[in-house]
DNA sequence: TTGTATGCGTTATCAC
DNA sequence: GTGATAACGCATACAA
């Protein structure tokens, strides 16, 4: 069934079942409540596809993110797709593993499609094929939301970033107000500007408090939870181990509880944690760990809504939204002296 | 920049610059080579649009969800990506928050792009509208495979479930071999296949060991940790409280052991609990869960693998694939008694 | 082995 | 208000 049929069977043009299709005005309502009777009657869809064809443009946006196994990320997806939906847009999903090979993949293969608009957590922020194809897509008229991660290069492009140096400064503070001196963090890939900015915000607090800054206490992992083990253990190992320490994200505070239990440490008891980034079943079950928490699903909402915007008014300016993060405390802040 | 222009530059005809990019057998290698040398100086793409409107098919499946926040469903996209990926195919992604009106519509909107294919973990198993269209879709030459849950009327669809009722029977077993009498079992929504199959596997091991099956050991809620909770309760508070309880999904789990934890109990200690469905960072810190674990990336694989069986071969034979259970014990299966 | 011509299902630009 | 018709970019049957 195609706008041909239905036309036929209506008894009018193609040209006027499309403009019904598209609520054009200049149809007279008879012959529209006649179409649309035909259209209903034999369950008639229009054909994305060639209407992207003809017109050029998909309502499909991409969103590439670098690890499909994180709850962050699924936060993110989550807050897309329910903008997306609302404004009936489709999402394509597509994970690139933190790999910038593939990454670079994935961004040719997306260009096939005529998609809307690019929505992307980078893996590779310093590989120049990334900041080059979004550049292009840009520039040919597809706009790109950079989301958690800025790329090198990237600087004309909209972002939708946590707070990520407040956030660490005030969980810092939070560890100083504590009466906690010796406060180490494990961060993680140095190159990615969440990493970056929390180191940031952890160092602004020890100066701010008089707190010399020790090489030793900083730490650095990966984002993954088995690096993050290690770093914990080499922390705990030093002859003055920190008192409190303060974990770059989800799964790198996993990695140092989980070094903490195989080493009957608690939280809030022998070491202080703070940790990036909520783990809400910790909660649940009894484990109070304090987190700097930020919505992922704003996130995710707010970048799909810079995307729209851009994509109904290519005039629209760049814009930085910066979302705030919430200190939550538990408890695990605390710990003795 | 089109094949069209690419076939100009090239001093070919279009024909040829599409055998070129399909591959096609019959092209002089000369000639390919000429082409191959152009569309790579022009950095050219093909369109998919055009290529699915004259195809009348695209390398887009769609994926339904209930619920992007559970784990479960996320490790299942992460199977299917990897697999879609794979195979140079592109995923969809829908939300339909387990409203089956929602997922009408998600279907209803499917309709309009040209998938190959779609995989769906229903939320309106009981509902006709979900059965109806997905069983159009399968007559019109797109394939449908259901995911972890049956749909009612959808005996003729492909299908990949865990052995949910092995996996329950394992545990309660397991349970019973522990010296456990009163066992409870904390199920969801009755109309979901895997709640019911969970229910059988529970009930067998009880009549297969001579333990009579008692109603107010059977909880009713629904697939949330909430409602879990409050079973939980109900449970505890009865006169003679079951010392060991099988929980239904990986949610219910967390519901149970909030209840617990909330009231100085202890999994393995005051009661024993065996859960459906792995919560990895449990295990991590140091919370012993005992679980019906099974490969939800492994299910999405699978069935991805399928549904490219089915787009590739239209002849291909419908397929019930039977993902098995492991259970894993870390002591919370045991219990004072 | 290659080229020509037609169709895929829309939208949009003209006319009327 | 409505209707022809030319794009949109590609695949393919048929010719050569």
């Amino acid at each position: 069934m195609n706008i041909k049929e239905i036309a036929r069977l209506a008894g009018v043009s193609v040209a006027t079942v499309s403009r019904v299709i598209n609520n054009s005005e200049s149809v007279k309502s008879a012959t529209r409540e006649r179409v649309h009777a035909v259209m209903k009657e034999h369950n008639y869809i229009p054909s994305a596809t060639a209407r992207d064809l003809s017109f050029q443009r998909s309502a499909v946006v991409a969103a590439v993110v670098p690890d499909l196994k994180n709850p962050f990320f699924y936060g993110l997806i989550e807050g897309i797709t329910r903008v997306a939906d609302k404004n009936h847009y489709q999402v394509l999903i597509f994970n690139t593993n933190e790999d910038a090979d593939k990454e670079y993949e994935v961004l040719q293969a997306i260009r096939e499609r005529n998609v809307a608009g690019i929505l992307i957590t980078a893996a590779g922020v310093r590989d120049e094929r990334t900041t080059m194809l979004l550049k292009e897509y840009q520039q040919s008229g597809t706009p790109v939301v950079l989301v958690d991660r800025y790329i090198e290069g990237g600087e004309g492009m909209d972002t939708v970033m946590a707070d990520n140096e407040t956030g660490s400064y005030e969980a810092t503070c939070e560890l100083i107000r504590q009466g906690h001196e010796r406060i180490a963090i494990i961060a993680g890939e140095k190159t990615l500007s969440p990493v970056y900015e929390r180191e940031l915000g952890y160092r602004r607090a020890l100066a701010e408090n008089g707190i010399s800054i020790r090489k030793k206490y900083i730490a650095y992992g990966n984002q993954m939870a088995d690096r993050s083990y290690s770093c914990m253990k080499k922390l705990m190992s030093l002859s003055k181990p920190p008192t409190a320490v303060f974990c770059g994200n989800n799964q790198m505070s996993l990695g140092a509880l989980r070094y903490m239990f195989e080493n009957g440490m608690r939280a809030g008891d022998n070491v202080a944690i703070i940790g990036f980034d909520d783990i809400d079943v910790l909660n649940d079950v009894g484990i109070p760990l304090s987190v700097v928490d930020r919505s992922e699903k704003d996130m995710g909402g707010k970048a799909m809504e810079i995307l729209l915007r851009h994509i109904n008014d290519s005039d629209a300016e760049v814009a930085h939204i910066s979302v705030p993060t919430r200190l939550i405390l538990r408890g695990s802040e605390k710990a003795k002296l």
